[in-house]
DNA sequence: CCGCAAACTAGAACAGATTCTAATTGGTGT
DNA sequence: ACACCAATTAGAATCTGTTCTAGTTTGCGG
């Protein structure tokens, strides 16, 4: 029986047990050398052993750190995630209206996963089969929230306006598995996604 | 490696190889275990071996028939949607709106779902990976195009209501996923239904 | 009826995720 | 220095999807 944590190892590491430097220092190189390893063959090169192995660390430490190979997963999208957000505090979306603004960061997210298209396939599957609650789509709602509405944060939003952006979020997701199985061009996502947000964000 | 074979077990038996109608049978009786294990303990329950025992066939014939566990859980999806179709056939939506009888077909499906929680996880995320070989989501979009507009086929429409419609039915699987993982209730989906519709939808 | 190819069967074998075990190490309080 | 507990390790063991093997049965054209 599969137990499949909630621990997420995103940047916000507030809560739960205390965390020793040299155990943080553990975990990150555990997720490098799995995110290492799924950028060549995908998850199915991201084995346990493997990664135990790169990593430098017996089969047991990597599972009393990742308690199912969802949960490294999940870790190993928790980085890129933070990497969209850096990237978005870099250089944001420059559009004029709040769909534009989505928009922009909806597509840049797209070309980022494409550049990885077997890392991508991988985790966007893994994602929708984990049994593990990822805060995937709260985080892609919130981001979409911040460049639309001027710095909202998902907390302060009206349920309307998450329950739009959280729609968005999933369309574009879908749009991804799409695109990501053949089915969609990169032109195709952007009209669509461009019909969507400018329905489902008119009026902030 | 998973091969993953275009094979689908829906009413439309088309094209391929001939078929001897015990073979059919056997292909029937493969689904209906599968199904019946399926909606007990949910995929996990729905073992290959087990699957091949309680059919009355070898493990080895399972794989002739389902090349992996994917394709039969594909092959139950499709049965459920054939019902699905049907119940609406028999009962079309009667709400005034086009937005309406939209979502009356997403409200009942996911009623539908509701019922047998281990079989609709498993049937809705296979939905979402099996799309790669098959028409699901684009049997979901013309479903909603067919009860939203006049009896509009999915070939009929315009782009933007084919885009559109597929949107919609893009964020009603994202809602169900959530709902899978316990974050949503019935009501908040309605809701979250609701308002995407009437977005998505104004205007046909 | 004969022979052959495809379908079928029981069961072993293999692969990778996950769990378990027994021994070792490292840090902490006394 | 000592006792002790949690973390770690190497490796065996288990579970389930998938593949393989070797023999058996079935349907069909001649």
């Amino acid at each position: 029986m599969r137990t499949s944590s909630a621990t997420v190892a995103t940047s916000s590491d507030g809560e739960g047990s205390v965390r020793t430097r040299s155990q943080t220092q553990r975990r990150k190189r555990i997720v490098q050398a799995a995110a290492a390893l799924a950028s060549r063959g995908g998850v199915e090169a991201m084995q346990m052993r493997t990664v135990a192995e790169r990593a430098g660390v017996a089969l047991g430490t990597l599972y009393r750190y990742f308690p199912s190979k969802m949960d490294l997963v999940v870790a190993v999208v928790g980085e890129e995630i933070d990497l969209l957000e850096s990237s978005i505090e870099r250089r944001p979306p420059g559009a004029a209206t709040p769909e534009g603004r989505a928009v922009d960061v909806l597509m840049r997210a797209t070309r980022g996963l494409m550049r990885e298209p077997e890392l991508a396939d991988a985790l966007i599957r893994s994602l929708i089969m984990a049994e593990v609650q990822t805060p995937f789509g709260d985080r892609m709602a919130g981001l979409l929230l911040r460049v639309s509405g001027e710095g909202l944060s998902f907390e302060q939003a009206s349920e309307e306006q998450r329950d739009l952006a959280g729609s968005l979020a999933g369309v574009w997701v879908h749009e991804l598995l799409e695109m990501l199985r053949g089915r969609r061009t990169y032109d195709q996502i952007q009209r669509r996604i461009e019909t969507a947000a400018s329905r489902l964000l008119a009026d902030l």
